[in-house]
DNA sequence: TCTCGATTAATTTGATCAAATTTCTTGACA
DNA sequence: TGTCAAGAAATTTGATCAAATTAATCGAGA
């Protein structure tokens, strides 16, 4: 079906699918915390789905390490360790401000038009301490960006970092909601507009590490 | 059960993890070519699994990045570009050197034990043309050294950058099985004896980047 | 070239079996 | 008589399969 020259995307979207993005996102901006225990009955009535597709939801959330397998077939929110974080620095630090740096060269206004909206809605999210939609912004600022870079494999990476991340940050997000802390966000987008691939990345590596300490500190004091 | 000090582990192994290794090997030590397809009915078959294991293991190993869905419902092993080529040897570059050097001050003389037996397998393996057996013994290798390091994450990372890799590495491989490239496992042997991070990290970086030259040149001439 | 079956394969549901966990019961011992 | 631990029953949950449904593809015929 064609109407006005563009194809008509009216492919369905199978349920595993759906799941999988819910699923996905309960684990990104907050439904579920580090440790939480996670059962296919249970996802199957909250999310209403069958139990194959919640089922597959689950095996695709594990392969990314967003969530653990347990000897007992249980499966449940990995807890953070300060090995685990360290690992998890050192791979976002390296990979996130080389997407960031592809990225530059291939910013269209547009995108960084959308970048700036995405920004504005951040800062009144914290300020309401609207934990989720902060969390959810944040991560659509990154991934919009580091989209435009067409590095499929690194952003498969980054993705699976976030999501191993994602838990515990929910955790600390909320203590320092007050919004004190310098916005990397937007330098990153001066970075963006002067198409300056390098201070981009810095901004980028700026901002992760911001988020690392946090996290790091939380975890030496035993919050998480 | 408790038989002469030794837990005895009989546990079963469910299905779904059984099939999910079987499909994984095939992807990395050669049963599949890049961008050949792949069906759940035929897995079903050829594996004699059922169909919800298989549909899991598809699931698992396309969240790694060994496989790809496609709109019309269709899965494939994805095809290399140039492109993809070049972000998988970025993130191969950093993140195994990285491991490697994390693995060396924990390698025990048993490991190192076990390393020389795996790369004298290898040889012989090429001398006689069995690919997939020099493929196995190359992984085996790989990730023996790196489990040592106990960096659960980066070894997740270093394993889907594999499982991308190892599809156009089985087709290369055949052309340069003469084996007249210099062996960097015997370097990287060395430096594991030494116990130096800094050499072992350099002979795996020496040795991926030969394997991606080889893939690249492949690349190029069309041959992937 | 387009439309309409026919075919193939993927998706989804529901049922059944097996494993793990929790709860309940029972009896020994203080 | 009360406490607690061992064991058994019940419940919860996961694993697997088979059948029904739905989507995509292919080819014949208009």
């Amino acid at each position: 079906m064609d109407i006005g020259g563009t194809e008509v995307q009216d492919r369905k979207v199978p349920t595993h699918e759906v799941t999988y993005v819910q699923l996905r996102n309960m684990v990104l901006t907050g439904g579920l915390a580090p440790g939480q225990a996670v059962t296919i009955q249970g996802l199957t009535k909250e999310l209403n789905a069958g139990m194959t597709p919640v089922r597959e939801a689950i095996r695709r959330l594990t392969a990314e390490g967003a969530l653990t397998l347990h000897g007992n077939r249980r499966v449940s929110v990995p807890r953070l360790t300060a090995a685990l974080l360290d690992q998890i620095a050192f791979a976002r630090l390296t990979v996130e401000p080389k997407i960031a740096e592809l990225a530059a060269p291939r910013l269209s206004a547009q995108t960084i038009e959308r970048l700036v909206e995405i920004d504005a809605g951040i800062d009144p999210a914290i300020r309401r301490d609207d934990i989720p939609a902060y969390l959810t912004g944040n991560h659509l600022f990154h991934f919009t960006l580091y989209e435009a870079s067409g590095a499929q494999v690194l952003i498969e990476i980054a993705q699976s970092l976030w999501l191993r991340f994602g838990p515990s940050l929910r955790v600390v997000a909320a203590r320092y909601s007050e919004g004190r802390l310098p916005d990397r966000h937007l330098d990153a987008l001066e970075a963006a507009r002067a198409g300056d691939g390098r201070a981009l990345a810095r901004a980028i590596e700026a901002d992760i590490a911001q988020g690392v300490d946090m996290v790091r500190q939380a975890l030496q004091a035993g919050e998480v």
